[in-house]
DNA sequence: CATCTTATGTGAACAGTGTTCGCAATGTCA
DNA sequence: TGACATTGCGAACACTGTTCACATAAGATG
């Protein structure tokens, strides 16, 4: 049950992200300015620490919200588990490409240069939203692996984080420690894909776009797991 | 011919970066303060603006010293066109990591969220730095193509883009257009795990560093340039 | 209803920042 | 010597995050 005092609680709240996320949008996550957003939201500054225990407080909050945001994106592109694997993983790499080239300062807050002084809580909402992208993707591994699309053949052989990482799976995602390594691989290769678009470190060679290249380098990866392309 | 003058300012400059550098070293780039510098020096903070047109100008100035720093990492290390290429190719990988955890705070600011209000200068030093850097590998690749250690057949029909970028190669570095996106695709692989290493986003694996992780992702990146594997 | 308590919001203040300006001191050169 | 550019400083301005004492409003309790 929700009073009316917590629903204009989370009204203001929400009031307060909106207008944080328009101003990183804007000027990017570093000049993100409490007396700003306190302005934009006709507020004094002193009266949002009513919400927020300071600027950390806030960011860290908006950083969680582009975790998961992002999860989310790459989850409802890999769901479809009627889809061939091949296809579920280039849409679900598609799908991250897509959202960092739609929030670029959202996609830098999360993997950019760390906020000063902002430190992760250990097993807070970050990493566990971070963590819940990277199951969307070992879960796509795992229905390749069950339906013999993947031949578990081309992994190596295990370092312990690995073999630890392939036990902390959920319950029905089952990735052999043998695979974590290609797919953490893998995923290096498109997020330093992504990471050199968004800071336009390849416009003096795309500089309408890198579709195409990226493309051709979705199949490189697929390729490189063993997965079978799809022709479209 | 350098007069009294020029050699106690090019001093104050060195004194000015060393201190920047020190902070950004411990602190992280974001919080690089200007008055920070003029403390450490001790200098009055108005004083600095003899040197640097303010915080923004200093910190281009050291922008471009750390992609110098880093090109000549990977040129170094590259350098020796009497090795195999394989072999080139993944010292300079190696190199590039090195340099990036060597100083983690200067490779962020290079490739991490951009300084808000920062814009590299058309042609400027940055963009010729990064260039130097990318020329470092192309030279290898130029060069296992010459020897006959790279399958030119691997390459991947060229956008307008690649053509460009092949054409504007400097002399004695004959890349075909071909390879450049192939070329591309693998610095974005490196690049990211490099990214993802610094940010500490593979810690959860590999807590104790990746070296062992990074050295067969090296593996693959040659296999998929075609190149043969050295055994050391 | 009246009262007590908690939640919410404010204005003033403090310490910190980047930056500008006028002025003094110093070094360089004719 | 004089003229001139270079270097440095202190004070000031506008901005930032943050804290504090205080007022107001809302909800709960007698």
């Amino acid at each position: 049950m929700t009073t009316r005092r917590e629903r204009l609680r989370a009204e203001t709240i929400d009031e307060i992200k909106a207008a944080a996320l328009d101003q990183i949008a804007r000027e990017g996550a570093p000049s993100l300015s409490l007396r700003g957003v306190a302005r934009d939201i006709g507020m004094s500054p002193a009266g949002l620490y009513r919400y927020y225990d300071g600027r950390d407080d806030l960011l860290t909050d908006l950083i969680t919200d582009a975790y998961t945001d992002l999860a989310v994106a790459v989850e409802s592109a890999t769901v479809d588990d009627a889809r061939p694997s091949a296809e579920r993983f280039a849409d679900g790499v598609r799908a991250y490409r897509a959202w960092a080239l739609a929030h670029p300062n959202r996609f830098l807050l999360i993997f950019g240069t760390p906020i000063p002084g902002y430190e992760a809580p250990e097993g807070g909402p970050t990493v566990e939203a971070n963590q819940r992208m990277g199951r969307a993707f070992f879960a796509v591994a795992a229905a390749g692996l069950a339906d013999g699309s993947i031949d578990p053949a081309i992994g190596r052989a295990a370092t312990p984080g690995e073999i630890a990482a392939a036990g902390a799976m959920p319950d029905g995602i089952g990735v052999p420690p043998e695979m974590i390594g290609l797919l953490l691989g893998t995923w290096s290769h498109w997020h330093g894909l992504v990471s050199l678009e968004v800071t336009h470190q390849l416009d003096w060679v795309y500089p309408d776009g890198a579709e195409e290249f990226v493309e051709a380098e979705i199949d490189r990866m697929l390729e490189g797991l063993g997965l079978s392309q799809p022709r479209s």
